[in-house]
DNA sequence: ATACGGGTTAGAGCGCGCTCTAAGTCAAGA
DNA sequence: TCTTGACTTAGAGCGCGCTCTAACCCGTAT
């Protein structure tokens, strides 16, 4: 497979395939006679790997890190697994947060929403505050 | 309120706190006698909403479309009813994929620590891609 | 023969969200 | 009076993760 067509496969754009090759996040692709790269199917499976620490919010530095105990291999797996368990708690508090504001979310909308129009306070501009009024202070568009 | 205090009080930098004011996140705020700003608590709230916007991967432009329209105050209510509505299926939809994804590292972390060490293979190296041994192919050390 | 649609490299550029610097002002305390 | 520390502004700089450009190469179809 050349990377066109792993491109279209991985969802992953060309330039970024190359990209994380030069970086270390995809192993140096064997090439063809014409200097092509030539891809196995099977790094289909780790590029999808790398989707997910991604989406999880991994830092690339990191997924190098594991990538680079990956390509290592034998002997390396508990020092993978401490990464990813790591990972896995911090995920799982990034997910309480995200938990937490979509309540602070749904109770905003269900405040514009209400019987009752006027706001809960928080959101409208406060009424117009003007303390301390020293000196020409004008409104000052934006 | 000076700078100092609300950057204490709301978990922003100072600086940071003077960059929202710039690109219009936060309310141009009144100033005493010496030209600093001086806040009245209520921005708290405000910035905790931000906070909220922010933790569920909101972009800025997006946050200042929704200042805006706050600033304008009353007639807007609808549109940003509107886009926290957006906004919230928009992270119920990356909850649901950071979900997904937290099963995998779960699965992948139970294989890691599985009665049986060896990998479902998905993870070992695949044993030395040497397809179409054309030409001096160097491992090309990295 | 030539044009086309891929691929190659090194390296520049970009959008985001801050973060920091430089040079200056001001008020309070020793 | 002098020092200290917190503030002011305009603007530069940064880390991240790509994304794109330029110039070139190659194999296939017309």
């Amino acid at each position: 497979m050349k990377i066109g067509e792993l491109a279209k496969r991985s969802g992953l754009s060309a330039h970024t395939i190359r990209y994380y090759e030069r970086i270390g996040l995809l192993p140096y692709a064997d090439r063809d006679s014409s200097s092509q790269r030539d891809y196995d199917a099977s790094i289909l499976i780790w590029i999808e790997f790398l989707g997910r620490l991604r989406t999880t919010g991994m830092p690339i530095r990191d997924m190098l890190r594991y990538a680079a105990l990956r390509e290592r291999g034998a002997g390396t797996e508990a020092e993978r697994r401490e990464m990813l368990e790591r990972h896995r708690d911090r995920v799982r508090a990034h997910l309480a947060e995200l938990e937490a504001s979509l309540l602070v979310l749904d109770s905003k909308i269900a405040g514009y929403a209400g019987p009752d129009q006027r706001m809960k306070d928080y959101d409208a501009t406060p009424p117009v505050r003007r303390r301390k009024p020293v000196g020409a202070r004008t409104a000052r568009a934006r």
